[in-house]
DNA sequence: GTATTTATCGTCACCTTGACAATAATTCGA
DNA sequence: TCGAATTATTGTCAAGGTGACGATAAATAC
């Protein structure tokens, strides 16, 4: 057999993005449809290549940025994890190193016909359907569910999901549709509004919706880092999550 | 995935682990000492490149092991993150999966006067003393810690720095090295015992040692995987870990 | 207005934890 | 050989957190 070179080992180095949402009480998650083969027609994830010169996550932020058309990206991203390089890709090995965005729904611009179109899908239809990814992205889409729902167990990482100002059933609501169960509110407010250094009152209220009136709140400072994302694990004990 | 640009992004890729285990008490990492620049006579992590046509675990117990002179891995091994391209390696780009192996105390063959000398050091000594890593090995090494630190709170790890078969006291010894606080024997063997799928009573006790026998130990089936090695995460409410 | 909806506060039994007493079963030392 | 020392294990108890759920507050919907 032939042998091989020992040349340092070079890959082409992608980075993909699972950003999550949560949009009418369902976990969505961002996928473009492929319009060149491998896989051509099917779904993904978004991501592209790491240029020279880019770290990581700024090589995922700059690619989800570039294919969704947003300018500046909501939410909190982190690296996931990497995969391969052998057999993922049927051109070649291909190293992904796979990021997580947790989000406030924000919109997609379809993009004009020759990029790839870009779009909110259940996680449930993605995941339960006949929709198979490309890839391996099913598998990573996969492990970012898991990451996600066990962050939010320790985290305030919820947040990232609401808006600047939410309210506790808003943040309940994320919770519920991340862990798919339903959550007791009169629990869920004591606990959350309970634990220290997680949430603050802005001192103001909602207005409009049906039903008594909610406080506002924000991340508690304790909870945000300097850019505004909620990051330092601050849930001790954890918001546990049902087991089945 | 995006189409191809031009030019493929392709970066030399490495992987490097943080192998940790107890011995006496504390918590040792293997590191080896560099023999060419840069950073030579420096401490740096065990690693290298990765081969075509491997995986990155793979590639990463095949260092781990090429560098140890040891045949067969011991314990837990599992992907940390993945740090770079830029700005890490003076001759240039590389991206580096880092990788976290915990597990029991083992001997490294002294390698010969040409091979990087491995060994293990006390954790502390490196955080707090004179020494400095090679690279950003400081900053993984930092990480590789904490994550050790919380996988011990909510899942059965802390037995893979243990034998197949162990007391409750030799495990607290692990919380006790991981987390650097002293834990109480009687509410950790509660805890510990009491937890469901986390022990399982071998029926056999220590002898020898100073002091009142103790029962021997070994991972419940449940939170054992297919390979022996401690995985699912199984304590819930989490074995919690003493906060400031 | 009255019903409905949603938010928020309370209550209570149960469980877990942290602190610590008590007992068991061995080795160590004189 | 016999206490002393050491380590393991079982309990006890108060404090705090959780799950289940009643009750009340304050808006909108009809």
């Amino acid at each position: 057999m032939t042998e091989t070179p020992p040349a340092p080992a070079c890959f082409p180095v992608t980075v993909d993005v699972v950003a999550l949402t949560v949009r009418d009480g369902q976990l969505n998650v961002l996928l473009i449809t492929r319009l060149i083969d491998p896989f051509r027609g099917r779904l993904a994830l978004p991501g592209g290549f790491v240029l020279a010169g880019e770290e990581l996550l700024e090589a995922a932020g700059r690619e989800l940025a570039e294919e969704t058309g947003v300018g500046h990206l909501p939410g909190h991203l982190e690296q996931l994890g990497s995969y391969g390089p052998k057999g993922r890709d049927p051109r070649g090995d291909v190293l992904t190193v796979a990021h997580l965005l947790l989000a406030p729904d924000f919109p997609v611009l379809s993009a004009g016909s020759d990029a790839e179109h870009a779009a909110w899908y259940p996680v449930g239809q993605v995941l339960g359907g006949e929709l198979q990814l490309a890839f391996d992205h099913g598998r990573i889409l996969g492990d970012a569910l898991e990451r996600a729902k066990s962050k939010l167990e320790y985290s305030p990482l919820g947040a990232a999901f609401c808006g600047e100002e939410f309210t506790v059933a808003q943040l309940r609501a994320v919770y519920e549709a991340v862990w798919g169960t339903r959550l007791d509110p009169r629990n869920f407010h004591r606990k959350a509004t309970g634990t220290p250094d997680f949430l603050e009152d802005t001192g103001r209220m909602t207005t409009g919706d049906a039903g008594r009136p909610a406080a506002l709140f924000r991340l508690a400072p304790a909870a945000r880092t300097a850019a505004g994302q909620p990051a330092r694990a601050v849930l001790n004990p954890p918001l546990m999550r049902p087991r089945d």
